[in-house]
DNA sequence: ATAAAAGCTAAAGTTAACTTTAGGTCAATA
DNA sequence: TATTGACCTAAAGTTAACTTTAGCTTTTAT
């Protein structure tokens, strides 16, 4: 008789430093696949530790679960994942950091060269309007920041 | 009789492009000053208008409008924030900035030697175990993105 | 054999950051 | 002058991501 291939939710939690209650609140919500064992207890792949272990590295990023759970259908849902599959996500993530990278960067040029200048004139700032265009239409700094200048109420 | 140097809620609202209730609720948990005219109305100074984008690039990078309020208590309560006070804020941000550059590059190179390699073998994993004192404590990718390896229930 | 540990479900609670709703006041305009 | 638009307050609702609570069952260890 071989080791059983599956693990119990309190492995899972040790293994990934998450709390037990997160672990199942994961698998309700279907990030994680778990089947039940006798008594109805779950029963998880070890693959799962790996797939938390993204689920974590993800949010850190600014994911939401929503987000990661579309990223996860990416994996194979009928086997185990293997080598190239995670190569696959790695890949498109490593592009997801350079561009958070670069907007960063963004950041900081604008900041040293408006809040950074001092200026007080909101007409000449970049961070409020970093295209010429913005200005015209009396937006905010939401508009930089991506948002539609749309006001309610 | 010269113009007023206070502006309405709607217009804060307005250049801001942030929404009358937002900045209502700023107002109300103490991130935006304001007195009050004939009639109870929100009189703002034009300053605030700054003053929110601020918290706005803030938020992009992270911050919760706590930090927020704790960055912002730097600035002078007295008097006009001044082009000395912005860019004493700046520098501060600008530091803050290349540190989340730095750990976004770690990440990518954790990524990439780990995930990335398709290893399977948790032990051997850098995104797991940062350092190797981390495996002898069975730790979970948690502990390499800051938090202690603590397991409740 | 029995007690403690680990699991289970369902439902309610928590925090952040706001928005929505309801009901009323004040002010600029046709 | 009448009405529309801008504002006000207080309280409840919303979403994400979990945690907590309560009460019960199943394993595992002594």
């Amino acid at each position: 008789m071989q080791k059983d291939p599956h693990i119990s939710i309190g492995v899972v939690a040790k293994r990934t430093g998450v709390a037990v209650s997160a672990i199942r609140f994961y698998e309700s919500i279907g990030l994680l696949p778990a089947i039940r064992g006798p008594g109805g207890r779950r029963l998880f792949a070890r693959s799962v530790i790996r797939r938390v272990s993204f689920i974590l590295i993800s949010q850190q990023m600014g994911y939401t679960l929503e987000e990661i759970a579309t990223l996860l259908d990416g994996l194979p849902q009928q086997r185990t994942p293997n080598k190239a599959d995670w190569q696959k996500l790695s890949r498109e993530f490593s592009a997801d950091i350079d561009q958070r990278i670069a907007q960063l960067t963004r950041m900081k040029e604008s900041l040293s060269s408006c809040i950074g200048c001092g200026c007080l004139s909101l007409k000449t700032c970049k961070l409020y309007n970093p295209g010429d265009n913005a200005a015209q239409q009396g937006a905010g700094p939401r508009y930089l920041l991506g948002g539609s200048p749309e006001v309610k109420q």
